[in-house]
DNA sequence: TGGTTGAGAGAGCAGTGCTCTCTGTTCGTG
DNA sequence: CACGAACAGAGAGCACTGCTCTCTCAACCA
């Protein structure tokens, strides 16, 4: 099994998810393809595999680089963590793709094995926030907040223990799309050729603004 | 010509842009699959046209909300925009996939013929914020910007006349990321089942935000 | 009328996911 | 120690994919 994840990892390397080939694996494993069914039940099953496996390197160095960063302000930890997925994201398109790409076909993610290791990043930037916000360095956004997000907010406060604002919240699950969005664009070139010169200096600059609208 | 566009398209909606078979198009146009290419030459050839035919087609709607929201405030020309995306999309998730997800394989878009129509509907953003300046309604965002993005911005500017300061701008392009990144979020389900119990609301509620941020 | 062009058909290659059947080995237990 | 069960892998086969090559047939034009 472990080979097996070592290799389909491998083959992200060159190729993208869609790409990715059973029997590919089989074949580096030594394996006829059909041996492999015995160890995975199916190719979805291996990119469950593999999206597991890539959560947890990418959550792991998204909070290596928080921890690494713990002196500094909390809109520095929130850059050095959105860098580190930035790095990561560049070093492994495919495994990008993978998380936070466009879903393959007809995969849906069996919600217990891939939850856990999914929130590791969201609840890294988010408890910089609220870290902030108990040290009380987190200024309370205000303004005018529909009942339902209100509600969703407050549950999700409830279920994780925040103590921040609810706008604030919103905001960081704002924060947390946008840079993703950003990351993606970078990684996928959809900012177009030659626009941006030196794109992580431009997402500092984009995560600052995102933080300030967060209330860092 | 049309029809293997039309039919391309209708494809689309029941697969995603990885499973779009260049041999089913074929059959559903009564062909066998190498007449097909007589007209298209690749898979890519193929992936292009609907590129292209996609980014047409978000560009008009998003374009024709911001129209019909011209007497409403520069933020709630946004919201309209990019609510028009997000039912686009909703619609369409497939060529929403296509513009803005994982890129295809070993797909480089040519260029020349993508460019200006995939600029519709950023170019629809910006022109919000431009007028919002060129009308005096835009508070000037200020603060350090690095040197190369300020040359970035300094050089977008030139290009497409634009006459608003060089941060609300780079905070423009970071508005346009962070959109495309709520959506995707929303139409991939990336924020979990069940957390947003209104996406919509949200989303307004989010790019109040980041036009705030914008300057807005 | 004869030649050229275009449209499409058909076969074929290499690759894919997946299933089914078959062989060989290993291991636990009576 | 022998026997049956569990396991690991091989091999063939089906339906599908992109793409290329050759061939036929009809239309059209000088």
């Amino acid at each position: 099994m472990r080979d097996i994840v070592r290799i389909g990892r491998e083959q992200l390397a060159t190729s993208t998810p869609a790409e990715l080939s059973l029997r590919a694996v089989a074949r580096e494993l030594g394996l006829v393809s059909s041996a492999v069914y015995r160890y995975v039940k199916d190719r979805d099953a291996l990119l469950t595999l593999l999206i597991v496996d890539a959560y947890d390197e990418l959550g792991e160095e998204v909070e290596a680089a928080v921890a690494a960063a713990s002196r500094r302000a909390p809109v520095g930890q929130l850059q050095a963590a959105v860098q580190a997925m930035r790095t990561w994201a560049l070093r492994e398109p495919s495994r990008f793709a993978l998380l936070y790409g466009t879903p393959v076909p007809g995969y849906a993610a069996p919600g217990d094995t891939t939850n856990q290791p999914g929130t590791r990043v969201v609840l890294a930037l988010a408890g910089i926030l609220e870290s902030a916000h108990l040290a009380g360095r987190l200024r309370e956004v205000d303004g005018p907040v529909p009942r339902s997000v209100r509600a969703d907010m407050d549950a999700i406060r409830t279920e994780y223990g925040f103590t921040m604002p609810a706008l604030n919240l919103a905001r960081g699950m704002g924060l947390w799309s946008a840079v993703v969005g950003a990351v993606a664009f970078d990684v996928f070139g959809q900012y177009g050729p030659g626009t941006l010169s030196d794109p992580a200096a431009f997402l500092d600059l984009h995560v600052a603004g995102l933080a300030e609208a967060a209330g860092l």
